[in-house]
DNA sequence: ATATAATTTTAGTTGTATCTAAATTCATAT
DNA sequence: ATATGAATTTAGATACAACTAAAATTATAT
């Protein structure tokens, strides 16, 4: 595998995870900032590995085997961001960028060890779940603070992007993943958001409430 | 830079460091595992980058500039190999490979903060001396056993060679990165040697002895 | 001094991953 | 039902880094 091909898939994958239904060129062309011609040859190079299912102008999808390869990507690329953050004291709208290499290191040993050395994190600062070695993701009943109403609750435990920008921008408000959130008032209008965290009352744009996941308290 | 440029250089970098002058394309060749005609290929780029010297037939050196980019490729690399060691308790013959590829991840700041995590370290796990950021080397005294004598006593330092078999060799031995050394007999004949070490005498070939650096003691 | 051998370079090819421009297919709107 | 526009694919080109085979240069040996 190269680190292209490792791309592709792991976009692919993110892209169906939204979606759950075929991805389209175009959408991946975007994603990874390419053309859609660069895209298509590249998914028939993946396909005929047996990496993706793709009949022509009717969009990808993984197959088995590539959905465990992209799962050990993002595996990969998770337990990096935990080593950054947690070891290296990486602020976490930093380590992004540099996971994005380190996740191409071909050494099984070495995620392994990795792994241990962090103590076998389940999540990554984002509040993403890590995939086991064996494929396997936790996932958690998190919901965007977007489609919350009025007077629920949780805890904020995930983001929808990685953006420098973003994550400052939750620094800036002070907001830190495992926050309890409590939606105050929420404007029809404009879809901005007034929430209460740690004791301190705080407007979110619709666009930001659009970006921040929150486990809703179990009845 | 692309990891294939980095490799050359540092590969040069190394060869031009034993033989104090110009490098020839095979030996380039040789080392890097690839054909001249492609070493001749890189060597043309990197002379039009100004990252070695170079006229046709006659063998490439370093530039200044090309010796600084060198030199932090090998302060990464070696930096890496005592993270593997010192922090994922890696064996020391298994490092050196992984180290190949995280070299070549590119973020000053990934290094320096991984320089302090692992509290600065000078040497790698084979005794080699690590870069400083501003690309100065710790030279060390040593000597190769094999032009050691009869009665000659010092620390062992480093190795000349990071291959799998001969540092599992030297596990097997019970030889470790710092033993005092003592040099019993030099058999004339075959250049092979018997030392003590940790108070067990042991032989070596005259080829373990060419790979062994030690320290001699000062008078 | 010159023939032979070794080294190095050149010329042309291959595979990967990208691109632009043109052609094809699909979706949709009247 | 067909025209228009959007999405996708194809065709052909470029850059990188490797290769083989042949040519050019340098080293060496008689």
């Amino acid at each position: 595998m190269t680190p292209a091909e490792e791309n592709y898939l792991k976009t692919i994958y993110h892209l169906g995870k939204v979606s759950n239904q075929a991805v389209t060129t175009n959408s991946i062309a975007e994603q990874m900032d390419t053309k859609p011609s660069s895209v298509t040859d590249m998914i028939k190079k993946l396909s005929e590995k047996g990496l993706v299912h793709y009949k022509k102008y009717q969009g990808v999808s993984m197959s088995d085997q590539g959905n465990k390869i992209a799962l050990s990507i993002v595996r990969k690329h998770r337990l990096w961001e935990v080593f950054l953050m947690e070891k290296l004291n990486f602020a976490w709208d930093e380590v992004h960028d540099v996971a994005e290499q380190l996740e191409h290191v071909q050494s099984e040993k070495l995620i392994e060890k990795l792994d241990r050395h962090l103590g076998f994190p389940r999540f990554d600062p984002h509040g993403d779940p890590i995939p086991s070695k064996s494929g396997k993701v936790l996932q958690v009943e998190k919901v965007l603070l977007s489609a919350c109403d009025t007077g629920d609750k949780g805890i904020f435990v995930g983001v929808n992007s990685s953006s420098t920008e973003f994550l400052q921008y939750l620094d800036k408000l002070n907001l830190v993943l495992g926050d309890r959130i409590e939606i105050l008032f929420k404007e029809s209008f404009d879809d901005s958001l007034q929430i209460k965290a740690k004791g301190q009352k705080v407007t979110l744009s619709g666009k930001a409430a659009m970006n921040i996941y929150i486990q809703i308290d179990e009845l």
